[in-house]
DNA sequence: GCCTGTCCTTGCGCTGAATCAATTCGGGTG
DNA sequence: CACCCGAATTGATTCAGCGCAAGGACAGGC
């Protein structure tokens, strides 16, 4: 709700928070991530530091290898995280949403690449400014920390995904994934918003985009899903997750 | 080096390390893992919780999806973690090496199972103590959540590695990687030790033992290694670069 | 309305790695 | 030493997914 911030009066905080909310609105933090677990105090503290800001469609907003000058958080719109090898041979390491956090990794510089899947709202924080807030609030570092190990748990099922199943399988896999990502953001609902061409999901699904295409058309086939555009809706919820899980 | 524990009068601390060190002599814990960081109070508070043990080789002492009662890191031999799937399929997520922690999650249950590739030796903490440590030590926390972020970019780039490159890459980029981790630990050698099967190897590397086989003796055949048991030695440096770099 | 560009789907032949099937190697053991 | 057993290698064959190419759907510009 990029709105919601223009309509707020100017020393209510930019995010729409009010004194013991603990949960920034603007920024949509969920509770995995770090806002939720901020009493109102930290809260106003990463207030006082954010930069609202957005990216068009296809902008690369982090460029692998350059020195990590930021740490954004999703608000609006789906961020794909990927790197690239010399000969252009690209895997998507993830991709981002909104409550989720980019850049985390403390280090000086981004070991990926992001750019806009569509048109993305952001919060974005100095990393110098961002990096002594966590340092002296240990609760936030904890959260920050959990998030990071969430997100190591996410990259080992995603290797496990790669190595060891089938395309069906990580077709199945993945829709599974987006369905239950968009519930958390957006309620539940048969439709599964897919923002991302095919060659986003092949690519983060160690396959081609012929593949990716014609696993969903025998999905779709044998009656498990429907294509739409953007989209696809679940006919068959037993069969996907049957062919989803490990 | 168990023995020196061993050795060491009782008083001063098991794991060898004099006070003002900051280096974990028995722990053998490396700078981009937790102890190098921590001062001489911390080190000490970690040896109070410290219990040293040790596992056979084949030994499962992680399960995956158990209560994760424990924290490990590894000061001798070589651990390997896993994720099976229902039908036995296996990848494997990584192999810990002497100063690796294992289950720095902090969550409830293990995401992954974990067994000594041959004789390992670990120092085991108490998950709740060494919590209640990280709690309280928020300079620590911020070592840990740096190992944490470090694993994930490693995650990634294995996921980079299984999704997106042929078998002879994925196998020389492996060599590449186990040599310079024993690099380390014991200084470089042209010899690369391999004490985990070729069956590791492969569920580490999305491949079967028949391809990683296959690959090893085509670098072989072409003169960039040399296979010994347990091992290969390296012949050509550059060669064997130019085929695992990205 | 038509043209153009992009994305997606589909068909078809190809190929890298998987699978199946012997050997071979090497380290115990009696 | 001969025997055994699990691991590793090697060979033959198959197949899941790739790569290329053609065609279709759709959106935007004029």
């Amino acid at each position: 709700m990029t709105e919601a911030i223009e309509l707020l009066p100017p020393r209510v905080h930019a995010c729409g928070r009010q004194p013991g909310d603990n949960y920034c609105d603007s920024c949509k933090v969920r509770s995995l991530a770090v806002c939720a677990a901020l009493g109102a105090d930290e809260l106003g503290e990463l207030d006082d530091i954010v930069h609202h800001t957005h990216a068009e469609g296809k902008t690369t907003f982090i460029h692998q290898g350059e020195a990590a000058e930021s740490v954004f958080s999703v608000t609006e719109g789906v961020v794909r995280l990927y790197k690239l090898l010399s000969d252009g041979r690209r895997q998507i390491i993830g991709f981002a949403m909104p409550g989720d956090f980019l850049g985390l990794a403390l280090h000086n510089r981004y070991g990926f690449s992001a750019d806009a899947v569509d048109n993305v709202a952001l919060c974005r924080f100095d990393r110098r400014e961002f990096d002594s807030l966590v340092t002296a609030k240990p609760h936030f570092l904890r959260r920050l920390h959990e998030f990071a190990t969430h997100e190591l748990v996410i990259a080992q099922e995603q290797m496990t995904l790669i190595g060891r199943r089938s395309a069906e399988e990580r077709v199945a896999a993945f829709l599974v994934a987006m369905r239950e990502r968009w519930a958390r953001i957006k309620g539940p609902s048969v439709t599964i918003q897919l923002p991302m061409q095919r060659i986003d999901m092949a690519d983060y699904l160690g396959l081609t985009i012929e593949t990716v295409s014609r696993t969903l058309t025998k999905l779709a086939r044998d009656g498990i899903i429907l294509i739409v555009p953007e989209a696809v809706r679940v006919l068959d919820e037993k069969r996907l997750a049957s062919i989803a899980r490990a």
